[in-house]
DNA sequence: CCAATCGCTTTACAAAGTAAAGTGCCGGGA
DNA sequence: TCCCGGCACTTTACTTTGTAAAGCGATTGG
């Protein structure tokens, strides 16, 4: 008993999952939701709408397994690595708001919502990685090239992933574990 | 006097530094080079086809930018900061190009001349942390771990930092000495 | 009971992707 | 010299897509 808007968010995974990001169209989504091939216009204004209401989704369910993952443990490192796997994880269940995470060329960036979604996404690894120093590890370093660093290190190591160029070198081997170990090394080496 | 099919992928810079990356049209593409509309097709087939090709320049010139660095130098420390802030003058100066390095969906990613190029790139980096575990650093790591460790961590980086992420933390300042500085205490850590 | 509003659809049109046929030019053989 | 085949595009034509605008039936407040 969803309501429409959130059927047609719905027909965009639906969409990707059948014609892929690009075969994405704003008329596609509408059929798809079993309705005239302008309700995702009539509801989202747009095709940059459309994406940005779909992208800020995204970002709120990544955020929402990042804060999952913060909050099922009292051990910060162990957090780190699970938010870490979190995002992995995402990127591989959801290839289509993935893919669409790095397509903000085609949304409204400024967007409010979309703001607050990247924001909570971004703050619950903050607060992560402000609980882990408040441990002790890496007391001595700034927090914010902290942040930075770690945040570009799952970032990239998880798109690097997907787009293909860690394909060769890690052949045969699984995204989540790969990057909880290359991750804890890097943890390790920070401290 | 530069061929017809070059002359089509300098339009695409000017058509995106006039209209942004989603105002990529072959139709455009073909008038801005002063052609007709179907000049690009004609060329490259169709958009992936001029995608591409545009792409597989685009990874082409990081490559050889990177290139550059290592050879610049006989330090393999500093040749791995010049590389690495060769990656983000990439990003900075021809924000088209690495835009569509980000959009590999609207290629076609099996074609081997955009493969040789990703190599090139790739194998530039690779070189410059081989020729630095040689003098020591890092010296009981795995080196596959390694490469995707700052390849990562380059990589994300520079996105998060063109994508908005990384603005408010560092704000005021600049990508290039930034990434340098944060770099170099990465590497430190590794070693 | 009725009209305004809601929730969508229908209609309409311009821009863009792309297939296919056309056109002028240039070089090489009879 | 003439012709003819191919090269380098252009012209034409058709379909899909984005999007504006008007329409239309069902609810709902007065």
């Amino acid at each position: 008993m969803s309501d429409t808007p959130t059927r047609l968010l719905d027909a965009v995974d639906a969409v990707i999952a059948e014609h892929g990001p690009s075969g994405v169209t704003v008329r596609r989504v509408g059929t798809q939701a079993g309705l005239s091939h302008t309700a995702a216009a009539h509801y989202f204004g747009d095709k940059p709408g459309l994406f940005t209401a779909y992208l800020t989704r995204a970002y709120d369910r990544v955020g929402a397994a990042i804060e999952d993952a913060g909050a099922a443990t009292d051990d910060p490192h162990q957090a780190m690595l699970d938010a870490a796997a979190a995002y992995a994880r995402f990127a591989l269940q959801e290839p289509s708001a993935f893919s669409v995470l790095q397509r903000l060329e085609l949304t409204r960036v400024d967007t409010p919502e979309l703001w607050r979604a990247r924001e909570r996404a971004y703050f619950g690894i903050d607060a992560i990685l402000l609980r882990q120093q408040a441990t002790g590890w890496a007391a001595d370093r700034n927090i914010a090239d902290l942040i930075a660093t770690t945040w570009a290190f799952v970032h990239g190591f998880v798109e690097l992933w997907v787009s293909g160029p860690l394909a060769a070198p890690y052949d045969g081997q699984e995204l989540e574990p790969t990057l909880r170990r290359v991750f804890a090394d890097l943890i390790s080496a920070l401290a």
